[in-house]
DNA sequence: CAATATCTTTAGATTATCTTCAGATATATA
DNA sequence: TATATATCTGAAGATAATCTAAAGATATTG
């Protein structure tokens, strides 16, 4: 459940985003309202929002002054939403730290898209990077591995033949296909060497090595 | 130094981007040029880029398809900018993870900032922070280093590595990336360096040195 | 232009990792 | 069941990556 402020006064489009943004995915999103910039600042402030649609156009205090305001000292998610174009008012929005500035009228399900991007952009969720088999988790994007809640310490090698086998989850992936992916090469007279990599590889997962199966004749394969 | 990949058939547009964004802030953005989906898909697989501007109808292989592939394995920052600007495939762009789908023709002043804005939030530098590991501290404001409550003083080139290392916390950072950010160019015959460099500034750190890792044949990181 | 600080190069020492090998064990096939 | 084939195991030797230290090159400062 992601928290989102919106700050517009007109009640019209308060309504219509409210409901296409609560009903459309139920629960994924919550929206908070306000209907000028002071409060829009006021609830920036007490609150811990995932994402801001600001208009710019507004009474009291402006869009862009509540960006300026919140950027001292936040880095949440900021999209505009209003009907200035000009490309002097989008220069001075993105000037002002936001990231994205949607020109109305707009198609709702576009800026519901977009606003589930942003925020999942944010919180590095772009890609579910973390691959997993029973207890064993793999990530790729900073090479921890962890098995049963500790984390091992793999070798290049290891790590590489891990990761290919827990990407295919379930598939049985060749000796040659192993050597060739992680080598880069299949010589065939050195082949042995994958033995002695595996073997080391089920001993550094512990008890959790014996997801690692062997198929014989065919290669092996991780299974939960 | 930021690297762009551009994606884009026609000629005219490739060189107008092209010169508009190696020229605005000399130096900010290093623009790489694929004339097709194929070479485009490849030069994905082969560089690391900080953001990919993908058209989609491309020959060989469409936008669509390098932004499913690339999102199989990478979370780069994708925006698709493009004439097609229907509804259903605005939402199939963002169906396929990507973070911006801007309609041709634009401002190229309004591309810039979006690229700008991307890339930040990409790296989660919307606003400038201060980052700690441990007991170390690093202010990329004023470029202050701090250990154990005392500062100490870095040379540029150590700065500059401690800065990518904390700035990724956790994650493992390779040699090359290393050399590439901070030297911007990753030669191979004089890549030593590293080691007198990571040297250096683990003794200049300290006691807190220990908390950069060597993680053999893949790299550095730093934990706390 | 000298003095100083920083960066780069080099080469030998020290590890970590990879590979090889040979015998043991398991599995397929006839 | 017998025999051939495939994989596992453990130990030791070979290779490759990283660390260290010291000296030479380059840049910066007064």
């Amino acid at each position: 459940m992601y928290k989102i402020l919106l700050v517009e006064d007109d009640k019209n489009i308060q309504d219509l985003i409210f409901n296409y943004f609560t009903k459309k995915e139920k629960g994924l999103f919550d929206i908070d309202i306000a209907s000028d910039g002071e409060e829009g600042l006021e609830k920036v402030y007490e609150n811990n929002y995932d994402l801001l649609l600001l208009d710019v156009m507004l009474p009291e205090v402006d869009g862009f002054e509540i960006c300026r305001e919140t950027r001292k000292e936040s880095d949440v998610p900021i999209m505009f939403i209003t009907a200035r174009s000009n490309e002097s008012d989008v220069l001075s929005g993105y000037a002002l730290g936001c990231d994205d500035y949607v020109i109305k009228p707009f198609p709702f399900p576009v800026l519901y898209e977009k606003a589930k991007a942003l925020i999942n952009r944010s919180k590095g969720l772009v890609r579910s990077k973390i691959f997993t088999s029973g207890d064993i988790s793999l990530n790729p994007n900073n090479g921890i591995v962890i098995s049963d809640g500790k984390e091992v310490k793999l070798t290049a090698t290891e790590y590489g033949i891990l990761k290919v086998l827990i990407e295919n989850k379930g598939m049985i992936i060749s000796r040659e296909k192993l050597l060739d992916i992680v080598w880069g090469y299949c010589s065939g007279t050195d082949e042995r060497v994958l033995d002695t990599h595996m073997r080391n590889l089920r001993k550094a997962l512990g008890q959790n090595g014996k997801q690692i199966k062997t198929v014989i004749r065919r290669g092996y394969k991780i299974e939960d």
